[in-house]
DNA sequence: AATCCGGGGAG
DNA sequence: CTCCCAGGATT
């Protein structure tokens, strides 16, 4: 068994070779950039989180830029990330660290857990990296190459399993070079501890893990046990105006697309329809929704109150606006 | 088609 | 506590 300072040198030491060291946040680990881009990676690759990091950032180059920002603009910035409560818990940490704290980010982990989209792994990933205070993480990385390297033969996501990795995560983590172990983990994780190919041969630690002894590591991590998937539909209006506007309404704070903008909904087919086009399948971790698009010729189904919606341009919109997938797809298909 | 993912909120 | 929610990418 390594001991835990054998443990996250051996890591480190690896990662000083074949770490990633030039990824966008890593140019400035400031909190807030640091803050930003855990909150970006928290259920998508970085990969795909770059490109919107890099535009983020250079709109909101600071706390208080996103605290003053309105929350279209974040959401439509956020467009495609998907899980848009990140968005919408990102803006208000930001006004209350710009409003409340003086623009600084607390470096507690108490504190840190305590502002809103912020929980036990993003606030150590914050304060090890951004500040060098020694606090664990245990994302999505993590939880795999520990799962492995001690062969857990249940699911991670098990609060029992969790508290166990929880464990396991503190007693590695190290009291100096804090930060570049964290980034350690996730890059051991990401690079070579992958769900699947993982590519033990290159491991710093495979002469210590346990699945890799036993022949398990493609066993695990244990997957979830599965859930029925139901399958929901939905009609959406299309009407349009005289200058060839789309009405578009907002949707309401919390739930599926919070705040973000769409098309006007409706169960049944109303009797002004000119014409329905092509279903579009758009599919969440829970259910699948089957979306009908319905060219409307009088919003007789619908109220336009300038209130509650907007005319939108198709060729400019003229605002900033966070548009749900399947919907953003479908207004440019119409152009 | 199945699997993955951090945190919030309701029960 | 335990369950449920939420979107896109990858395989």
């Amino acid at each position: 068994m390594l001991s835990s300072e054998a443990f996250s040198q051996t890591v480190l030491n690896w990662f000083d070779e074949h770490g990633r060291h030039d990824l966008p946040w890593q140019t400035n680990k400031s909190p807030y950039f640091t803050w930003v881009s855990e909150i970006m990676l928290q259920q998508t690759q970085v990969s795909t989180v770059i490109p919107y990091f890099l535009h983020f950032t250079d709109t909101f180059p600071d706390v208080h830029a996103l605290a003053s920002a309105p929350l279209d603009q974040v959401l439509h910035l956020w467009t495609g990330l998907g899980y848009y409560a990140r968005a919408r818990n990102l803006h208000k940490t930001a006004q209350i660290i710009s409003h409340e704290l003086g623009g600084a980010f607390p470096n507690t982990l108490e504190e840190m857990e305590a502002l809103p989209g912020i929980g036990r792994s993003t606030a150590g990933a914050i304060l090890s990296i951004s500040m060098g205070v020694r606090a664990s993480i245990l994302d999505g990385n993590v939880k795999r190459v520990l799962a492995r390297f001690y062969a857990i033969d249940e699911w991670p996501g098990a609060p029992k399993v969790q508290a166990a990795l929880w464990t396991y995560a503190e007693h590695n983590t190290p009291t100096h070079r804090v930060g570049d172990y964290t980034q350690a983990m996730m890059d051991l994780g990401a690079t070579l501890c992958r769900r699947t190919k993982p590519a033990c041969l290159l491991c710093p630690i495979q002469s210590h893990c346990q699945a890799y002894a036993l022949g398990l590591t493609h066993v695990l991590p244990k997957a979830r046990p599965k859930k029925h998937k139901p399958l929901k539909t939905t009609i959406m209006l299309i009407h349009f105006n005289e200058p060839r506007e789309v009405w578009l309404e907002k949707r309401p704070a919390k739930g599926i697309w919070g705040g973000l903008w769409s098309l006007p909904e409706t169960e049944e087919l109303p009797d002004t329809v000119l014409k329905c086009l092509p279903v579009i399948k758009h599919s969440f971790s829970h259910y699948d929704l089957e979306i009908t698009p319905a060219l409307v010729k009088k919003p007789e189904c619908f109220q336009v109150e300038e209130a509650k919606g907007l005319w939108y341009n198709l060729d400019q919109p003229q605002q900033s606006l966070g548009l749900a997938a399947p919907v953003k797809k479908l207004l440019a298909s119409l152009k």
